[in-house]
DNA sequence: GAGTGGTCTAGACCACAAA
DNA sequence: TTGTGGTCTAGACCACTCA
């Protein structure tokens, strides 16, 4: 582990810990690095990191502070898209509805950039939150990349075994997300009627490299799902030239 | 305007001037470093910015590669909460319903960290995307930190004024989604039935010193209406300690 | 003006990808 | 093995906040 990965993880559990709340002051710069026995940059880089995260923010001549958003039960779009971690207070299981190989949608080849006579796995899921229906989840693997799966990977978590079993690497991720009425097989799973509202997640996974391999559209149950973004500034600083 | 930044922006210009697609290669780090004549943190440091912009991702032991999302039409999350600048190649106008100062709802009063007996502007909108009905907006901005407001000022661009006319900048924001249906009011500004699909936006503003100085509120025409938000790796990286 | 975070440099060394 | 990006350092100097 990079040591300012690792400071920034001391940091965040250290607030965690102490129950900092938003605005509670961090130790100066001078002191984490003294403290932490490492040179500036490595800290500036820690509290980038954090900050990025959304864990804290850095005024300019005045200090380091905790940034702590307070509504609880939301899901966050942007660190995991992976549940199990998100969601930490509640009790998650899921179904498996189908794991398959077969041909992608015309849909599913475009977003992984694969010929459509290619294979793909094809899994689908009821994910549940405290006995409720939260979401149905169809994803679509490009079986070049991602070579095998069966149950026991699919019910534990895929993320890990991409990682640790196939030895690959995640990227960036791009979200794409709109609202919608429900038609009458996805009211049927959601215990909905046809025509309630939807609110459906189509998301592109990365390699790190930049190679599309996981497809996933999922579509939530929109009384069970509320969702956060934290933005940063650094994102619309310079607008104009 | 810092190095880093100039050099981000000339980078961008650059791909799209040239028209670049994803998974392009830029050129490698030692000839922008001699190009631009700075040093290799620098340009690093430019290039972490486009990372987090959604704008190239880099490849350890490869290159620097552009992102670039295909689907158009949609409305980026994190990039942009002014309009105006998102959604460029469509018309987008607003009608003004209210602009005046009042006492904030108790929701309102608690987003924006003020005692409920403080005095708020309160705004409303419309806005339309091409000739359509996209959203119904309000939002309520702290008196004691907005201190004047005006049609002018709201008719153009509030965030501008923020800027240029009262000297205060902007920082982070927290984004909260969720989907329900429309109320009557809502769907006859929306020219939707009640009981139609509708996706809330509400964000709170902050300053870079934290403090909350505008709390919105936005409903979406779930027809006119998707979005997209670009993820990046660092955020979910080292998550098994 | 003192304190604090941000930028920038030059250079050493490390880690990963691709041939 | 070579090329390429990533980490880390020590230190100079700059820019902002706040009393």
């Amino acid at each position: 582990m990079l040591k300012y990965q690792q400071i920034a993880m001391d940091i965040e559990k250290y607030i965690e810990e102490h129950q900092l709340q938003q605005g509670d002051k961090l130790p100066v710069l001078q002191t984490l690095m003294t403290q932490f026995n490492v040179s500036k940059s490595t800290i500036t880089k820690s509290l980038d990191l954090l900050e990025k995260k959304g864990i804290v923010f850095q005024v300019r001549g005045s200090g380091i502070f905790v940034r702590r958003n307070k509504r609880k039960g939301y899901i966050s779009l942007l660190s995991n898209q992976g549940f199990k971690e998100s969601l930490e207070d509640f009790n998650v299981t899921s179904t498996l509805l189908a794991l398959e190989v077969r041909k992608p949608t015309p849909e599913a080849a475009q977003n992984l950039n694969m010929p459509s006579d290619g294979d793909v796995y094809y899994v689908k899921r009821i994910r549940y939150i405290d006995g409720k229906t939260l979401c149905i989840e169809e994803s679509f693997y490009n079986k070049s990349i991602i070579t095998y799966l069966n149950k026991e990977i699919v019910s534990d978590s895929i993320f890990d075994y991409i990682r640790d079993g196939l030895g690959l690497k995640r990227g960036f991720s791009d979200l794409y997300l709109y609202a919608g009425m429900l038609n009458e097989e996805e009211a049927e799973y959601l215990g909905l009627f046809t025509g309630a509202p939807k609110l459906c997640v189509e998301t592109i996974f990365h390699l790190t490299n930049g190679q599309p391999f996981d497809f996933s559209k999922v579509t939530y149950h929109y009384e069970q799902s509320q969702f956060f973004i934290q933005a940063n500034s650094h994102l619309f600083e310079q607008e104009t030239t």
